[in-house]
DNA sequence: CTGAAAGCGCTTACAG
DNA sequence: CTGAAAGCGCTTACAG
């Protein structure tokens, strides 16, 4: 007995295809694509014929036979090097979203910090017929280790450092750095401390010059700030740093943090000194991580860089190079916004 | 003037194509793509000339007039609503990294929990002819927003409610547990509490009666295990209501958490009590989340699920089926591990 | 208003 | 040993 359609699995079925709905409908392979495309001249009754047979049939173009001839393929490849996902998922989510809906789906390409790994996804992209490469990492002064710089295609870089002469979207960290210290100057804090990671990222330095800045602008001192690594541990120790040497009047009546985990560190070593946050010193994170963020207690004022929203704008700035539009290069700067919590105090009265 | 070539995007430069290898070479584009695929019969120098023909021009075989002709694209579909990313990430990761060395590419979708969103990918990839599609989500025991069911293509679970008579792959949650509980009663604790969440989720019980088994296995009794939120607020909690009854004797001197938060809110409650971790009191966790883990005083030893195997085996699976291999339906559960940290205590002597 | 032809870039029988 | 032909599934000038 030859095998039977039971046993033979569902999926063996072959897609409809163009030439079986103009047979259906009795006309020409050329007529239906016109049909269904809106394309051509002709009668009402026609057109809606083939495609009423269309959809009974439950036809659906073939893809790769358009990308084919169109020269588009309607896909992108997304580049990124942050298993962990922290920064990387939110921002892989945008970029998806954002291309969706106008018919664009996006390769998710790991490329670790592994150069053989990362060939491997350019070249599968580039097979592909990719229209376009998003590359996107877990901090912004870091290259992936690929090279991007010669592609036929065009190429944005999100959240990772760009090539000279690229698209680049990273979040405005000085402007999020503003926004905290700002807040806390609104909020009648003078004595902000700041506490963040290590000299390594360039982050450190920016978001340590906005702090300086501001407190400058207002006419006020400020110390150095202190680095160290990006962990609670650290936030615990600079804790005990700030507050065990000088007398009340040097210590700060706020602390910015350079994340979220040491914010927390932070927190959690003020409280264990019988330091009252927010009443006797406030406390702002960065990153806006929010399972930490509303962990902590109480929860976390931070500082959120809208890595969603890069994303989105990311799959949009490329769509736009890929239609051709031209796209000043360089890198743009997306607003950051601070997520108010319970962490930094209410306002006076 | 005319755009010159300064001014004209260096992308617009096509792809060179196997006609222009053929031409190159000064054969046919029969005999070329005979060549290069090892097909046919020539002499080696033709084979090798053409090979060296398109090195030399950097000619890549389009891939969608390949994938048209093999009606195999090569590239997979995974679909997922954990946009937050947690469990998905390592997922993700561990299918991209199983299926790039085999020249396949995966899709991200991002469905969140919208019907809408869910049938918009899933058009996407039927309409780009995916081989297969991959369901991953972030609970076991939950559907995805779409209808896989009747697909013409493979489908795997992986992490997420299969449908019935698919293949699905999940973590061993009852392995897992008992992996904890053994382990504390080969360090010599008796009264092993379990602090998990809530009664909404599958895992809840599949844990809690692991748990209670391998107690039970062992002559002792349990009580009810502790059902709560998924967070470290209610492992805070939880310690109250273990601690604030019964004397010295009926408290535990060991708490199974069902995942890394609760876990992190017992132990600095325990803390806070002047109950120490792990002498007085052990504490394991669940899903090994290393930066939860590693930031938890002390260090938290927690089960881990192995999600990037997970992910690997589901990109394994899927390949087989999309190879015609049958693969037997139903859930296949694969073992988790126990990553030892501090928390748990040493071995007696 | 509709269809036949050519073609996107490749592969695979089939001739010679 | 090599090439001409047909074809994957579609679209788009071009005739009629």
């Amino acid at each position: 007995m030859v095998s039977d359609a039971e046993s033979a699995p569902v999926f063996a079925k072959p897609p409809v295809t163009l030439r079986e709905v103009a047979a259906a409908a009795g006309v020409s392979v050329a007529t239906a694509s016109k049909a269904l495309n809106g394309q051509g001249r002709m009668t009402a009754e026609t057109r809606e014929r083939i495609r009423e047979t269309a959809r009974l049939l439950g036809f659906r173009p073939n893809s790769l036979a358009q990308s084919l001839l169109r020269k588009r393929s309607f896909t992108v490849g997304l580049l990124t090097n942050d298993t962990y996902g922290r920064f990387s998922l939110p921002l892989m989510a945008g970029v998806s979203d954002a291309l969706v809906d106008k018919g664009v789906s996006v390769f998710l390409c790991n490329v670790e910090d592994d150069q053989r790994l990362g060939q491997l996804h350019v070249e599968a992209m580039l097979d592909k017929r990719v229209d376009g490469i998003i590359a996107t990492g877990k901090r912004i002064d870091r290259h992936l280790p690929v090279d991007l710089s010669n592609l036929r295609i065009p190429v944005v870089y999100a959240f990772t450092q760009p090539d000279p002469g690229a698209v680049g979207l990273v979040s405005d960290d000085a402007g999020g750095a503003r926004l905290a210290v700002e807040h806390f100057l609104r909020l009648g804090r003078r004595r902000i401390a700041h506490v963040t990671g290590p000299a390594g990222f360039a982050v450190v330095h920016t978001r340590a010059e906005a702090w300086r800045g501001v407190l400058k602008e207002n006419g006020l001192t400020t110390g150095e700030p202190l680095l160290g690594a990006w962990s609670e541990g650290w936030g615990h120790e600079a804790v005990e740093k700030l507050f065990d040497k000088a007398g009340r009047g040097g210590q700060p009546d706020a602390i910015f943090c350079g994340n979220d985990q040491i914010a927390r560190g932070v927190i959690d070593a003020l409280r264990e000194r019988g330091i009252r946050v927010p009443d006797d010193v406030g406390v702002i994170g960065f990153d806006n991580w929010e399972i930490v963020a509303e962990a902590t207690r109480p929860p976390l004022t931070s500082v959120d860089m809208n890595l969603a929203s890069l994303g989105r704008e990311a799959g949009l700035a490329l769509l736009s190079l890929v239609d051709g539009q031209p796209a000043a290069p360089g890198i743009r700067k997306l607003p950051c916004r601070l997520v108010v919590r319970q962490s930094c105090g209410s306002p006076p009265g």
